[in-house]
DNA sequence: TCAAAACATGAATAGTGATTCATGTTTCAT
DNA sequence: ATGAAACATGAATCACTATTCATGTTTTGA
Protein backbone atom coordinates (compact mmCIF):
# COMPACT_ATOMS: atom_id res chain seq x y z
CA UNK A 1 0.00 0.00 0.00
CA UNK A 2 1.91 3.23 -1.34
CA UNK A 3 2.08 5.22 -3.85
CA UNK A 4 -1.65 6.06 -4.13
CA UNK A 5 -3.93 8.07 -6.49
CA UNK A 6 -1.47 7.08 -9.30
CA UNK A 7 -2.62 8.03 -12.87
CA UNK A 8 -4.50 5.48 -14.91
CA UNK A 9 -3.25 5.15 -17.88
CA UNK A 10 -5.98 4.48 -20.86
CA UNK A 11 -3.77 1.61 -22.33
CA UNK A 12 -4.72 1.75 -26.29
CA UNK A 13 -7.99 3.67 -25.39
CA UNK A 14 -9.98 0.38 -24.78
CA UNK A 15 -9.95 -3.68 -26.14
CA UNK A 16 -7.42 -4.50 -28.21
CA UNK A 17 -7.36 -7.98 -30.32
CA UNK A 18 -5.78 -11.63 -29.00
CA UNK A 19 -2.18 -11.03 -29.64
CA UNK A 20 -1.37 -12.93 -33.33
CA UNK A 21 1.85 -15.41 -32.99
CA UNK A 22 4.35 -13.43 -35.70
CA UNK A 23 3.38 -10.71 -37.42
CA UNK A 24 5.28 -10.19 -40.23
CA UNK A 25 5.27 -6.28 -40.46
CA UNK A 26 7.73 -5.22 -43.29
CA UNK A 27 5.53 -4.12 -46.27
CA UNK A 28 5.35 -0.78 -47.18
CA UNK A 29 2.45 -0.39 -44.88
CA UNK A 30 -0.91 0.56 -46.26
CA UNK A 31 -3.64 -1.75 -46.65
CA UNK A 32 -5.94 -2.69 -43.60
CA UNK A 33 -7.85 -5.24 -44.57
CA UNK A 34 -6.15 -9.01 -44.30
CA UNK A 35 -9.88 -10.17 -43.40
CA UNK A 36 -13.11 -8.39 -43.26
CA UNK A 37 -14.09 -8.79 -47.25
CA UNK A 38 -17.01 -7.41 -48.83
CA UNK A 39 -19.03 -9.97 -50.25
CA UNK A 40 -18.82 -10.55 -53.98
CA UNK A 41 -22.34 -12.43 -54.80
CA UNK A 42 -25.92 -12.43 -53.10
CA UNK A 43 -25.57 -15.23 -51.60
CA UNK A 44 -22.36 -13.68 -48.91
CA UNK A 45 -24.15 -10.41 -48.91
CA UNK A 46 -26.82 -11.89 -47.05
CA UNK A 47 -24.71 -14.05 -45.20
CA UNK A 48 -23.09 -11.02 -43.77
CA UNK A 49 -26.08 -9.18 -43.80
CA UNK A 50 -27.29 -11.99 -41.54
CA UNK A 51 -24.28 -11.73 -39.19
CA UNK A 52 -24.98 -8.03 -38.99
CA UNK A 53 -28.92 -8.36 -38.15
CA UNK A 54 -28.15 -11.22 -35.84
CA UNK A 55 -24.96 -8.93 -33.60
CA UNK A 56 -27.56 -6.20 -33.66
CA UNK A 57 -29.95 -8.43 -31.13
CA UNK A 58 -27.44 -10.13 -29.64
CA UNK A 59 -25.39 -7.15 -28.43
CA UNK A 60 -28.56 -5.18 -27.66
CA UNK A 61 -29.78 -7.91 -25.41
CA UNK A 62 -26.97 -9.13 -23.57
CA UNK A 63 -24.36 -5.88 -24.23
CA UNK A 64 -20.58 -6.12 -26.07
CA UNK A 65 -18.68 -8.27 -23.29
CA UNK A 66 -21.57 -10.54 -22.90
CA UNK A 67 -22.08 -11.22 -26.73
CA UNK A 68 -19.94 -14.19 -27.76
CA UNK A 69 -19.01 -14.89 -31.60
CA UNK A 70 -20.80 -18.41 -30.79
CA UNK A 71 -24.07 -17.01 -30.04
CA UNK A 72 -23.76 -14.31 -32.88
CA UNK A 73 -23.61 -16.74 -35.37
CA UNK A 74 -25.47 -19.42 -33.63
CA UNK A 75 -28.16 -16.24 -33.99
CA UNK A 76 -27.20 -16.02 -37.23
CA UNK A 77 -27.32 -19.30 -38.52
CA UNK A 78 -24.33 -20.05 -39.30
CA UNK A 79 -20.62 -21.38 -38.26
CA UNK A 80 -18.57 -19.15 -36.61
CA UNK A 81 -15.58 -19.12 -38.88
CA UNK A 82 -18.15 -17.56 -41.23
CA UNK A 83 -18.39 -14.43 -38.88
CA UNK A 84 -14.77 -14.07 -39.64
CA UNK A 85 -15.11 -13.68 -43.67
CA UNK A 86 -16.59 -10.80 -43.19
CA UNK A 87 -15.62 -9.24 -40.35
CA UNK A 88 -12.18 -8.79 -38.72
CA UNK A 89 -13.43 -9.00 -35.57
CA UNK A 90 -16.09 -8.40 -32.81
CA UNK A 91 -15.38 -4.49 -32.42
CA UNK A 92 -15.79 -4.33 -36.08
CA UNK A 93 -19.56 -5.39 -36.30
CA UNK A 94 -20.13 -3.45 -33.32
CA UNK A 95 -18.39 -0.18 -34.95
CA UNK A 96 -20.48 -1.12 -38.23
CA UNK A 97 -24.08 -1.03 -36.15
CA UNK A 98 -23.20 2.47 -34.82
CA UNK A 99 -22.37 3.85 -37.99
CA UNK A 100 -25.67 1.85 -38.95
CA UNK A 101 -27.53 3.81 -35.94
CA UNK A 102 -26.20 7.08 -37.19
CA UNK A 103 -27.35 6.62 -40.69
CA UNK A 104 -30.44 5.37 -39.70
CA UNK A 105 -31.51 8.31 -37.11
CA UNK A 106 -30.41 10.96 -39.60
CA UNK A 107 -32.45 9.57 -42.08
CA UNK A 108 -35.23 9.60 -39.87
CA UNK A 109 -35.04 12.85 -39.26
CA UNK A 110 -34.35 14.30 -42.24
CA UNK A 111 -37.82 12.85 -43.40
CA UNK A 112 -39.58 13.88 -40.84
CA UNK A 113 -38.33 17.20 -40.69
CA UNK A 114 -38.27 18.00 -44.67
CA UNK A 115 -40.03 21.09 -46.06
CA UNK A 116 -40.69 22.68 -42.84
CA UNK A 117 -39.37 26.14 -42.74
CA UNK A 118 -40.49 26.91 -39.35
CA UNK A 119 -37.89 25.93 -36.70
CA UNK A 120 -40.55 25.27 -33.81
CA UNK A 121 -42.51 23.32 -36.34
CA UNK A 122 -39.66 21.44 -37.14
CA UNK A 123 -38.25 20.59 -33.57
CA UNK A 124 -41.52 18.63 -32.71
CA UNK A 125 -41.50 16.53 -35.75
CA UNK A 126 -37.93 16.36 -35.64
CA UNK A 127 -38.46 14.68 -31.60
CA UNK A 128 -41.71 13.00 -33.30
CA UNK A 129 -39.49 11.18 -35.93
CA UNK A 130 -36.75 10.32 -33.10
CA UNK A 131 -38.76 8.96 -30.56
CA UNK A 132 -40.88 6.68 -33.38
CA UNK A 133 -37.64 5.56 -34.39
CA UNK A 134 -36.05 4.49 -31.09
CA UNK A 135 -39.02 2.38 -30.69
CA UNK A 136 -39.04 0.84 -33.71
CA UNK A 137 -35.07 0.26 -33.26
CA UNK A 138 -34.67 -0.35 -29.38
CA UNK A 139 -31.26 -2.56 -30.07
CA UNK A 140 -29.84 -0.16 -31.99
CA UNK A 141 -30.04 2.70 -29.15
CA UNK A 142 -28.41 0.44 -26.34
CA UNK A 143 -25.98 0.12 -28.85
CA UNK A 144 -25.06 3.57 -28.56
CA UNK A 145 -24.67 3.46 -25.27
CA UNK A 146 -21.69 1.06 -25.27
CA UNK A 147 -19.91 2.65 -27.78
CA UNK A 148 -18.68 5.21 -25.06
CA UNK A 149 -16.28 2.50 -24.02
CA UNK A 150 -16.11 -0.16 -27.08
CA UNK A 151 -15.80 2.83 -29.90
CA UNK A 152 -15.41 5.78 -28.08
CA UNK A 153 -14.31 7.65 -31.31
CA UNK A 154 -17.66 6.64 -33.45
CA UNK A 155 -19.73 7.63 -29.73
CA UNK A 156 -17.91 10.59 -30.64
CA UNK A 157 -18.31 10.90 -34.10
CA UNK A 158 -22.25 9.66 -33.76
CA UNK A 159 -22.78 12.39 -31.34
CA UNK A 160 -21.09 15.22 -33.06
CA UNK A 161 -23.20 14.92 -36.05
CA UNK A 162 -25.72 15.56 -34.60
CA UNK A 163 -24.75 18.17 -32.44
CA UNK A 164 -23.34 20.35 -35.28
CA UNK A 165 -26.00 19.49 -37.07
CA UNK A 166 -28.26 21.04 -34.56
CA UNK A 167 -26.45 24.04 -33.59
CA UNK A 168 -25.97 25.30 -37.28
CA UNK A 169 -30.12 24.58 -37.52
CA UNK A 170 -30.62 26.29 -34.41
CA UNK A 171 -28.20 29.25 -35.98
CA UNK A 172 -30.03 29.80 -38.66
CA UNK A 173 -33.86 29.78 -37.15
CA UNK A 174 -31.85 32.36 -34.85
CA UNK A 175 -30.79 34.38 -37.83
CA UNK A 176 -34.41 34.51 -39.01
CA UNK A 177 -36.33 35.41 -35.93
CA UNK A 178 -37.57 32.09 -35.55
CA UNK A 179 -36.14 31.32 -32.17
CA UNK A 180 -34.92 33.44 -29.35
CA UNK A 181 -31.56 34.71 -29.41
CA UNK A 182 -28.88 32.77 -27.10
CA UNK A 183 -26.49 30.31 -27.57
CA UNK A 184 -27.34 27.76 -30.31
CA UNK A 185 -24.51 25.34 -29.08
CA UNK A 186 -25.25 25.26 -25.24
CA UNK A 187 -29.30 24.81 -26.56
CA UNK A 188 -28.56 21.92 -29.02
CA UNK A 189 -27.18 19.80 -26.82
CA UNK A 190 -30.08 20.75 -24.04
CA UNK A 191 -32.28 19.94 -26.94
CA UNK A 192 -30.63 16.67 -28.37
CA UNK A 193 -30.52 15.83 -23.91
CA UNK A 194 -34.31 16.17 -23.85
CA UNK A 195 -34.85 13.79 -26.77
CA UNK A 196 -32.39 11.18 -25.62
CA UNK A 197 -33.68 10.99 -22.55
CA UNK A 198 -37.48 10.25 -23.70
CA UNK A 199 -36.16 7.73 -26.19
CA UNK A 200 -34.66 6.18 -22.64
CA UNK A 201 -37.68 6.55 -21.09
CA UNK A 202 -39.63 4.60 -23.97
CA UNK A 203 -37.17 2.03 -24.54
CA UNK A 204 -35.04 1.27 -21.64
CA UNK A 205 -37.85 2.17 -19.19
CA UNK A 206 -40.66 0.73 -21.42
CA UNK A 207 -42.86 3.67 -20.66
CA UNK A 208 -46.08 3.08 -22.71
CA UNK A 209 -47.40 6.78 -22.93
CA UNK A 210 -48.27 7.51 -26.34
CA UNK A 211 -45.67 9.42 -28.14
CA UNK A 212 -47.95 11.78 -29.26
CA UNK A 213 -48.45 13.28 -25.61
CA UNK A 214 -44.84 13.24 -24.54
CA UNK A 215 -44.06 14.67 -27.85
CA UNK A 216 -46.42 17.45 -27.04
CA UNK A 217 -46.08 18.04 -23.21
CA UNK A 218 -41.78 18.18 -24.48
CA UNK A 219 -42.54 20.59 -27.06
CA UNK A 220 -44.55 22.79 -24.91
CA UNK A 221 -41.64 22.81 -22.28
CA UNK A 222 -39.38 23.53 -25.63
CA UNK A 223 -41.19 26.24 -26.89
CA UNK A 224 -42.56 28.11 -24.21
CA UNK A 225 -40.20 27.14 -21.12
CA UNK A 226 -41.03 26.74 -17.75
CA UNK A 227 -42.35 29.99 -16.99
CA UNK A 228 -45.54 30.85 -15.98
CA UNK A 229 -48.38 32.90 -17.42
CA UNK A 230 -46.57 32.89 -20.90
CA UNK A 231 -47.69 34.93 -23.40
CA UNK A 232 -50.73 32.42 -25.34
CA UNK A 233 -51.44 34.11 -28.80
CA UNK B 1 -29.21 -20.48 -42.47
CA UNK B 2 -32.53 -21.33 -41.37
CA UNK B 3 -34.24 -20.26 -38.50
CA UNK B 4 -33.56 -16.45 -38.90
CA UNK B 5 -35.15 -13.84 -36.28
CA UNK B 6 -35.62 -15.88 -33.32
CA UNK B 7 -35.62 -14.21 -29.87
CA UNK B 8 -32.44 -13.21 -28.15
CA UNK B 9 -33.03 -14.27 -24.71
CA UNK B 10 -31.12 -12.56 -21.89
CA UNK B 11 -30.04 -14.92 -20.06
CA UNK B 12 -29.22 -14.04 -16.59
CA UNK B 13 -29.62 -10.45 -17.50
CA UNK B 14 -26.23 -9.71 -17.63
CA UNK B 15 -23.34 -11.33 -16.46
CA UNK B 16 -23.09 -14.24 -14.43
CA UNK B 17 -19.37 -15.44 -12.71
CA UNK B 18 -17.09 -18.02 -13.43
CA UNK B 19 -19.24 -21.32 -12.43
CA UNK B 20 -17.93 -22.70 -9.61
CA UNK B 21 -16.64 -26.52 -8.80
CA UNK B 22 -19.08 -28.19 -6.49
CA UNK B 23 -21.78 -26.11 -5.20
CA UNK B 24 -22.65 -27.95 -1.95
CA UNK B 25 -26.44 -26.06 -1.88
CA UNK B 26 -28.15 -28.14 0.97
CA UNK B 27 -28.43 -25.64 3.94
CA UNK B 28 -31.44 -23.54 4.34
CA UNK B 29 -30.99 -20.37 2.03
CA UNK B 30 -30.63 -17.47 3.44
CA UNK B 31 -27.23 -15.76 3.86
CA UNK B 32 -25.52 -13.96 1.20
CA UNK B 33 -22.13 -13.04 1.86
CA UNK B 34 -19.68 -16.04 1.78
CA UNK B 35 -17.22 -13.64 0.69
CA UNK B 36 -17.12 -9.77 0.79
CA UNK B 37 -17.24 -8.70 4.15
CA UNK B 38 -17.50 -5.36 5.83
CA UNK B 39 -13.74 -4.74 7.77
CA UNK B 40 -13.53 -4.79 11.20
CA UNK B 41 -10.68 -2.25 11.72
CA UNK B 42 -9.41 1.05 11.11
CA UNK B 43 -6.63 -0.82 9.01
CA UNK B 44 -9.21 -2.98 6.87
CA UNK B 45 -11.56 -0.08 6.54
CA UNK B 46 -8.43 2.30 4.96
CA UNK B 47 -7.96 -0.55 2.48
CA UNK B 48 -11.48 -1.53 1.17
CA UNK B 49 -11.65 2.29 0.62
CA UNK B 50 -8.30 2.22 -1.60
CA UNK B 51 -9.75 -0.13 -3.33
CA UNK B 52 -13.15 1.91 -4.12
CA UNK B 53 -11.13 4.31 -4.95
CA UNK B 54 -8.71 2.58 -7.18
CA UNK B 55 -12.35 0.88 -9.16
CA UNK B 56 -13.62 3.94 -9.40
CA UNK B 57 -10.35 5.22 -11.34
CA UNK B 58 -9.71 1.89 -13.46
CA UNK B 59 -13.07 1.27 -14.04
CA UNK B 60 -13.94 5.23 -15.17
CA UNK B 61 -10.73 4.93 -17.70
CA UNK B 62 -10.90 1.62 -19.27
CA UNK B 63 -14.56 0.59 -18.65
CA UNK B 64 -15.72 -2.56 -16.84
CA UNK B 65 -14.59 -5.23 -19.29
CA UNK B 66 -11.14 -4.01 -19.64
CA UNK B 67 -10.43 -3.09 -16.02
CA UNK B 68 -8.98 -6.46 -14.69
CA UNK B 69 -9.02 -6.98 -11.21
CA UNK B 70 -5.24 -7.12 -11.38
CA UNK B 71 -5.16 -3.41 -12.57
CA UNK B 72 -7.38 -2.51 -10.02
CA UNK B 73 -5.13 -3.82 -6.66
CA UNK B 74 -2.12 -2.99 -8.36
CA UNK B 75 -3.78 0.60 -8.59
CA UNK B 76 -5.01 0.36 -4.80
CA UNK B 77 -1.19 -1.15 -3.75
CA UNK B 78 -2.74 -4.31 -2.54
CA UNK B 79 -2.35 -7.97 -3.67
CA UNK B 80 -5.20 -8.92 -5.73
CA UNK B 81 -6.22 -11.95 -2.95
CA UNK B 82 -7.33 -8.66 -1.21
CA UNK B 83 -9.89 -7.50 -3.39
CA UNK B 84 -12.12 -10.70 -2.62
CA UNK B 85 -12.02 -9.90 1.03
CA UNK B 86 -13.59 -7.04 0.79
CA UNK B 87 -15.87 -7.92 -2.49
CA UNK B 88 -18.13 -10.88 -3.87
CA UNK B 89 -16.35 -10.33 -7.48
CA UNK B 90 -16.00 -7.42 -9.86
CA UNK B 91 -19.70 -7.11 -9.89
CA UNK B 92 -20.26 -6.04 -6.64
CA UNK B 93 -17.38 -2.93 -6.42
CA UNK B 94 -19.00 -2.08 -9.59
CA UNK B 95 -22.51 -1.92 -7.98
CA UNK B 96 -20.93 0.20 -4.68
CA UNK B 97 -19.77 2.89 -7.09
CA UNK B 98 -23.31 2.80 -8.79
CA UNK B 99 -24.50 3.48 -5.79
CA UNK B 100 -22.07 6.06 -4.24
CA UNK B 101 -22.66 7.96 -7.23
CA UNK B 102 -25.99 8.49 -7.03
CA UNK B 103 -25.46 9.18 -3.05
CA UNK B 104 -23.07 11.89 -3.45
CA UNK B 105 -25.14 13.30 -6.70
CA UNK B 106 -27.95 13.71 -4.58
CA UNK B 107 -26.24 15.01 -1.73
CA UNK B 108 -24.91 17.49 -4.03
CA UNK B 109 -28.01 18.36 -5.44
CA UNK B 110 -29.71 18.68 -2.03
CA UNK B 111 -26.89 21.26 -0.61
CA UNK B 112 -27.10 23.26 -4.21
CA UNK B 113 -30.89 23.40 -3.84
CA UNK B 114 -31.61 23.80 -0.22
CA UNK B 115 -33.37 26.99 0.91
CA UNK B 116 -34.74 28.08 -2.06
CA UNK B 117 -38.41 27.68 -2.60
CA UNK B 118 -38.49 29.26 -5.84
CA UNK B 119 -38.91 26.18 -8.50
CA UNK B 120 -37.22 28.22 -11.52
CA UNK B 121 -34.07 29.37 -9.33
CA UNK B 122 -33.62 26.06 -7.59
CA UNK B 123 -33.62 24.91 -11.19
CA UNK B 124 -30.66 27.13 -11.80
CA UNK B 125 -29.16 26.43 -9.00
CA UNK B 126 -29.23 22.37 -9.37
CA UNK B 127 -28.04 22.25 -12.80
CA UNK B 128 -24.94 24.44 -11.20
CA UNK B 129 -24.27 21.88 -8.64
CA UNK B 130 -24.83 19.41 -11.16
CA UNK B 131 -22.38 20.50 -13.68
CA UNK B 132 -19.92 20.97 -10.88
CA UNK B 133 -20.31 17.52 -9.19
CA UNK B 134 -19.57 15.78 -12.58
CA UNK B 135 -16.64 17.91 -13.34
CA UNK B 136 -15.45 16.98 -10.44
CA UNK B 137 -16.39 13.15 -10.76
CA UNK B 138 -16.09 12.53 -14.19
CA UNK B 139 -15.13 8.88 -13.67
CA UNK B 140 -18.11 7.97 -11.98
CA UNK B 141 -19.99 9.87 -15.01
CA UNK B 142 -18.78 7.45 -16.87
CA UNK B 143 -19.68 4.45 -14.80
CA UNK B 144 -23.02 5.28 -14.98
CA UNK B 145 -23.36 4.68 -18.34
CA UNK B 146 -22.02 1.28 -17.80
CA UNK B 147 -24.25 0.28 -15.38
CA UNK B 148 -26.85 -0.15 -18.06
CA UNK B 149 -25.34 -3.42 -19.47
CA UNK B 150 -23.27 -4.37 -16.22
CA UNK B 151 -26.02 -3.68 -13.80
CA UNK B 152 -29.39 -2.91 -14.90
CA UNK B 153 -30.83 -2.41 -11.73
CA UNK B 154 -28.53 0.08 -9.97
CA UNK B 155 -28.97 2.01 -13.32
CA UNK B 156 -32.52 1.96 -13.12
CA UNK B 157 -32.73 2.68 -9.60
CA UNK B 158 -29.94 5.51 -10.11
CA UNK B 159 -32.62 6.86 -12.83
CA UNK B 160 -35.74 6.33 -11.04
CA UNK B 161 -34.57 8.08 -7.79
CA UNK B 162 -34.01 11.44 -9.72
CA UNK B 163 -37.05 11.35 -12.00
CA UNK B 164 -39.37 10.41 -8.94
CA UNK B 165 -37.74 13.49 -6.98
CA UNK B 166 -37.91 15.75 -9.96
CA UNK B 167 -41.35 14.91 -10.63
CA UNK B 168 -42.89 15.97 -7.35
CA UNK B 169 -40.80 18.69 -7.23
CA UNK B 170 -42.57 20.14 -10.71
CA UNK B 171 -45.99 19.03 -9.49
CA UNK B 172 -45.52 20.88 -6.01
CA UNK B 173 -44.18 24.08 -8.00
CA UNK B 174 -47.07 23.82 -10.31
CA UNK B 175 -49.83 23.24 -7.56
CA UNK B 176 -48.25 26.68 -5.93
CA UNK B 177 -48.33 28.82 -9.46
CA UNK B 178 -44.67 28.70 -9.82
CA UNK B 179 -44.51 27.36 -13.58
CA UNK B 180 -46.56 26.77 -16.50
CA UNK B 181 -48.65 23.77 -16.24
CA UNK B 182 -48.37 20.77 -18.13
CA UNK B 183 -47.07 16.67 -17.78
CA UNK B 184 -44.50 17.11 -14.87
CA UNK B 185 -43.44 13.43 -15.81
CA UNK B 186 -42.10 14.13 -19.43
CA UNK B 187 -41.17 17.53 -18.45
CA UNK B 188 -39.00 15.78 -15.25
CA UNK B 189 -37.21 13.24 -17.80
CA UNK B 190 -36.75 16.70 -20.13
CA UNK B 191 -35.07 18.14 -17.34
CA UNK B 192 -33.66 15.55 -16.56
CA UNK B 193 -31.91 14.93 -20.27
CA UNK B 194 -30.63 18.57 -20.21
CA UNK B 195 -28.50 18.21 -17.22
CA UNK B 196 -27.34 15.04 -18.69
CA UNK B 197 -26.27 16.34 -21.98
CA UNK B 198 -24.36 19.51 -20.64
CA UNK B 199 -22.75 16.80 -18.26
CA UNK B 200 -21.25 14.77 -20.76
CA UNK B 201 -20.42 17.96 -23.08
CA UNK B 202 -18.28 18.99 -20.41
CA UNK B 203 -16.91 15.12 -19.50
CA UNK B 204 -16.93 13.57 -22.44
CA UNK B 205 -16.10 16.00 -24.76
CA UNK B 206 -13.89 18.19 -22.13
CA UNK B 207 -15.84 21.14 -23.50
CA UNK B 208 -14.29 24.10 -21.71
CA UNK B 209 -16.82 26.62 -21.82
CA UNK B 210 -17.30 28.26 -18.33
CA UNK B 211 -20.16 26.39 -16.33
CA UNK B 212 -21.66 29.52 -15.52
CA UNK B 213 -22.33 30.02 -18.93
CA UNK B 214 -23.64 27.20 -19.68
CA UNK B 215 -25.97 27.49 -16.86
CA UNK B 216 -26.90 31.35 -18.20
CA UNK B 217 -27.92 29.75 -21.59
CA UNK B 218 -29.81 26.33 -20.25
CA UNK B 219 -31.44 28.08 -17.92
CA UNK B 220 -32.75 30.39 -20.11
CA UNK B 221 -34.21 28.09 -22.69
CA UNK B 222 -35.35 26.03 -19.74
CA UNK B 223 -37.43 29.49 -18.02
CA UNK B 224 -38.62 30.65 -21.87
CA UNK B 225 -38.20 28.18 -24.25
CA UNK B 226 -37.29 28.89 -27.59
CA UNK B 227 -40.20 30.86 -28.71
CA UNK B 228 -39.25 34.22 -29.88
CA UNK B 229 -40.51 37.77 -28.59
CA UNK B 230 -41.34 36.47 -25.00
CA UNK B 231 -42.39 38.41 -22.22
CA UNK B 232 -39.30 40.19 -20.61
CA UNK B 233 -40.48 41.79 -16.92
C1' DT C 1 -19.32 -28.64 -68.27
C1' DC C 2 -15.42 -27.41 -65.60
C1' DA C 3 -11.86 -24.83 -63.20
C1' DA C 4 -11.50 -20.99 -60.28
C1' DA C 5 -13.32 -18.01 -57.04
C1' DA C 6 -16.39 -17.48 -53.19
C1' DC C 7 -18.33 -19.27 -49.34
C1' DA C 8 -18.91 -22.20 -45.37
C1' DT C 9 -17.54 -25.26 -41.71
C1' DG C 10 -16.37 -26.39 -36.85
C1' DA C 11 -12.76 -28.45 -34.29
C1' DA C 12 -8.37 -26.93 -32.41
C1' DT C 13 -5.46 -23.27 -30.54
C1' DA C 14 -4.29 -20.13 -27.25
C1' DG C 15 -4.59 -15.72 -24.63
C1' DT C 16 -6.70 -13.92 -20.66
C1' DG C 17 -8.01 -12.85 -16.33
C1' DA C 18 -11.37 -13.95 -12.46
C1' DT C 19 -11.27 -16.48 -8.36
C1' DT C 20 -9.27 -19.61 -4.87
C1' DC C 21 -6.35 -21.09 -1.25
C1' DA C 22 -2.57 -22.41 1.66
C1' DT C 23 0.41 -19.66 4.12
C1' DG C 24 2.11 -15.58 6.54
C1' DT C 25 1.71 -10.97 9.12
C1' DT C 26 -0.64 -7.45 11.89
C1' DT C 27 -3.92 -5.84 15.23
C1' DC C 28 -6.86 -6.28 19.15
C1' DA C 29 -8.92 -7.65 23.56
C1' DT C 30 -7.88 -9.25 27.86
C1' DA D 1 2.24 -10.20 26.83
C1' DT D 2 -0.35 -13.51 24.05
C1' DG D 3 -3.79 -16.18 21.56
C1' DA D 4 -7.39 -15.25 18.43
C1' DA D 5 -9.34 -12.62 14.96
C1' DA D 6 -8.40 -9.73 11.02
C1' DC D 7 -5.91 -8.84 7.23
C1' DA D 8 -2.71 -9.63 3.40
C1' DT D 9 -0.27 -12.29 -0.05
C1' DG D 10 0.42 -13.95 -4.88
C1' DA D 11 1.10 -18.11 -7.37
C1' DA D 12 -1.87 -21.65 -9.32
C1' DT D 13 -6.21 -23.05 -11.23
C1' DC D 14 -9.31 -23.18 -14.89
C1' DA D 15 -13.35 -21.57 -17.29
C1' DC D 16 -14.26 -18.90 -21.22
C1' DT D 17 -14.09 -17.46 -26.04
C1' DA D 18 -11.93 -14.92 -29.81
C1' DT D 19 -9.60 -16.28 -33.71
C1' DT D 20 -7.41 -19.50 -36.98
C1' DC D 21 -7.08 -23.01 -40.37
C1' DA D 22 -7.28 -27.20 -43.01
C1' DT D 23 -10.92 -29.03 -45.47
C1' DG D 24 -15.25 -29.15 -47.95
C1' DT D 25 -19.28 -27.13 -50.78
C1' DT D 26 -21.49 -23.85 -53.85
C1' DT D 27 -21.57 -20.41 -57.32
C1' DT D 28 -19.77 -18.08 -61.27
C1' DG D 29 -17.98 -17.15 -65.82
C1' DA D 30 -16.51 -18.79 -70.25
Amino acid sequence: MSERRRQVRSEAASARPRKTKAVPDALPAAEDEPRGIQPKTARGEATRRAILDAAERVIGAKGFSEASIGAITREAGCAQGTFYIYFKGKEEVFSELVLEMGRLVRRALTQATANIPDRLAAEKAGLRGFLDFVAAHPDLYRIIQEALFVDPAAYRAYFSSFAEGYRSALADAEAAGQIRPGDCDVRAWALMGIARALGERAVIWEDRTPVAEVVDAAHDLIVHGLQPRGDKP
